[in-house]
RNA sequence: GGCGCGUUGGUCAAGGGGUUAAGACGCCUCCCUUUCACGGAGGAAUCACGGGUUCGAAUCCCGUACGUGCUACCA
């Protein structure tokens, strides 16, 4: 049995989404499950969409799911080059060589003469509006032209495509791991071009040579290319190579969360959420943010995708990368696809932030914090913050709003949820509060809580319409950790600064 | 239109001939907490529909419906 070896072959086209960073987790899953290779292969051979940055894109979004490929254009590898605009010339070889063995041949079409045969396909109401075994031999190539003619058309290098030549009334079987054993009919698809004029071959070629040429054991890609998987099957074959074509997976699709179509890359904005992985730049279309900005933990996010399609067939949701690779199977992984959720989403970045320990948290925490102009000098303290806060958290994001009044004092204090309870005792208390922290000299959570209640039994008040208050001063609102683990880190002369404050305007 | 793939609660899903049809998200009720959150208890599917096969079907078969993908010198 030779190595297991699998590959992601974005197109850097654009922003990496949803459901390209789970394909490059699966394939990531099965290639580790298995001591294999992981291969990052860009296909780059429609120049027309190329996207200036996107490769790198792709590459920062990898490494950031921690996904890192083993091979790659940027990480070498005995089977490169990886890029395929880059292995251009090996393709018009394998390509003639079909046309050699009666599989393939030279088409001279221009692209307005095959817009007019589909016109006349329409018009005569036909269905199958394809360049295939119904009207090849009406077009213009190798197997309609005369050989002189077709020799004379190559010699002037006049604009010419390959294209397969589809099998008529064949059935093409394979088996998917997912899907089982496949069986479909040859006629349904048409004479794909396999390499286009300008010498670059389509996907349909560069699949099989460069998956044979680097020895992939496994392909995994969307479900999207389940219709022409026959082209490629066949290739193999017509190639000679069937004893090692790899073992086929089509992975289910992620749609829209209210229905209708795959999930694409303006969904993100229509729904309110993120479909990039990381904020990508586009040269056209402005800044979009992805899963990272919006304060996603990249284990949170990777494990959400994982399960969006897979489990382990326990009760576990919650899955490290490592637990991932160890109970990855594809034959668990489903053959329909499955809306995406956001808030499903969130509920596995809040279950990541509440496991984490304070160690993996305080980089981002840090770095937020520090992007809203709070600089940390005291470490020991934005631990202890990180603490009592964390489980408050549903994004990294949610530390700036759930933490920012250790470090900035409120100004707006939310009055408005005491003040109909509010009373000249209530004013009395907080005043004698204040001279009696003031007096202490230790200052921590029992003692400010003993004295705290101490006093409100003695102005003959329940502690618990006194808390409520206290915390609002303390924090501006309704929310946040124990108000006395609060007033603890605050410190004595902030406690003391921020009840005056309070105080003063509620005159 | 053709061809392919799919169909268990609003969503993700377990389950693959005999189960009270797991669990999670979200939602609702309650408890805990005189904040917010966490945590805990509880509530809501008869398995798209129609036919078979079978003593028995969510589970097998066939149709229909619906969804989704492909139908480019894009991947």
């Amino acid at each position: 049995m030779s190595k297991v070896r699998v590959r992601f072959a974005p197109s850097p086209t654009g922003g990496l989404h949803l459901g390209g960073v789970r394909t490059a987790l699966y394939n990531y899953l099965f290639a580790k499950k298995n001591n294999g290779d992981f291969v990052l292969r860009i296909e780059d051979t429609d120049q027309t969409r190329y996207v200036e940055g996107a490769e790198q894109y792709i590459l920062d979004c990898l490494n950031w799911c921690g996904i890192q490929p083993d091979e790659g254009p940027h990480t070498g590898g005995e089977y490169g080059p990886y890029r395929q605009s880059e292995r251009k010339n090996i393709y018009r070889e394998y390509a003639e060589q079909l046309v050699k063995s009666g599989h393939a041949y030279y088409a001279f079409d221009t692209p307005e003469e095959i817009e007019s045969l589909r016109e006349t396909l329409k018009a005569q109401g036909k269905y199958n509006v394809q360049y295939d075994f119904q009207n090849r031999l009406n077009m213009r190539n190798s197997l309609s032209l005369p050989p002189e003619e077709t020799e004379e058309l190559l010699k002037i290098n006049f604009p010419h495509v390959i294209r397969i030549k589809m099998p008529r009334n064949e059935y093409v079987h394979f088996q998917d791991m997912i899907r089982g054993k496949i069986e479909m009919p040859t006629d349904g698809v048409d004479d794909k071009v396999l390499l286009k004029a300008d010498g670059m071959p389509t996907y349909h070629l560069a699949v099989v040579v460069d998956d044979y040429l680097m020895k992939i054991t496994h392909a995994f890609r969307g479900e999207e290319w389940l219709p022409s998987a026959p082209v490629h099957v066949l290739l193999w074959k017509y190639f000679g190579w069937e004893k090692h074509m790899p073992h086929w997976a089509h992975l289910p699709l992620i749609l829209k969360p209210d229905g209708n179509g795959k999930l694409s890359k303006r969904d993100g904005e229509r729904l309110g959420f993120p479909v990039f992985a990381m904020e990508w730049n586009d040269p056209k279309n402005g800044v979009v943010k992805g899963f990272k900005e919006l304060g996603f933990m990249p284990e949170a996010f990777i494990n959400m995708l994982a399960l969006l399609g897979w489990n382990d067939g326990t009760e576990q949701e919650i899955f490290s990368l490592e637990e991932m690779i160890e109970k990855f199977s594809m034959d668990r992984v489903h053959s329909h696809g499955a809306k995406f959720d956001f808030e499903k989403a969130k509920w596995f970045n809040h279950e990541w932030i509440k496991k984490s320990d304070v160690e993996r948290l305080r980089p981002d925490v840090k770095k937020i914090l520090e992007g809203n102009g709070v600089s940390i000098d005291d470490e020991p303290k934005l631990d202890k913050i990180i603490e009592l806060v964390k489980e408050r958290c549903t994004l990294l994001n949610d530390f700036w709003p759930q933490a920012s009044f250790f470090f900035i004092t409120p100004t707006e204090i939310d009055t408005a949820s005491i003040l109909p309870k509010w009373n000249e005792n209530k004013t009395q208390f907080f005043v004698e509060l204040i001279r009696t922290y003031s007096l202490m000299n230790s200052w921590n959570i029992n003692d400010i809580e003993h004295s705290f209640k101490e006093l409100a039994a003695a102005s003959r008040l329940k502690s618990g319409e006194l808390m409520l208050p206290f915390r609002v001063m303390l924090v501006g609102g309704k929310f946040g950790p124990g108000v006395f683990d609060i007033s603890a880190l605050l410190g004595k002369e902030e406690t003391l600064k921020r009840i005056e404050h309070t105080l003063s305007i509620m005159k």
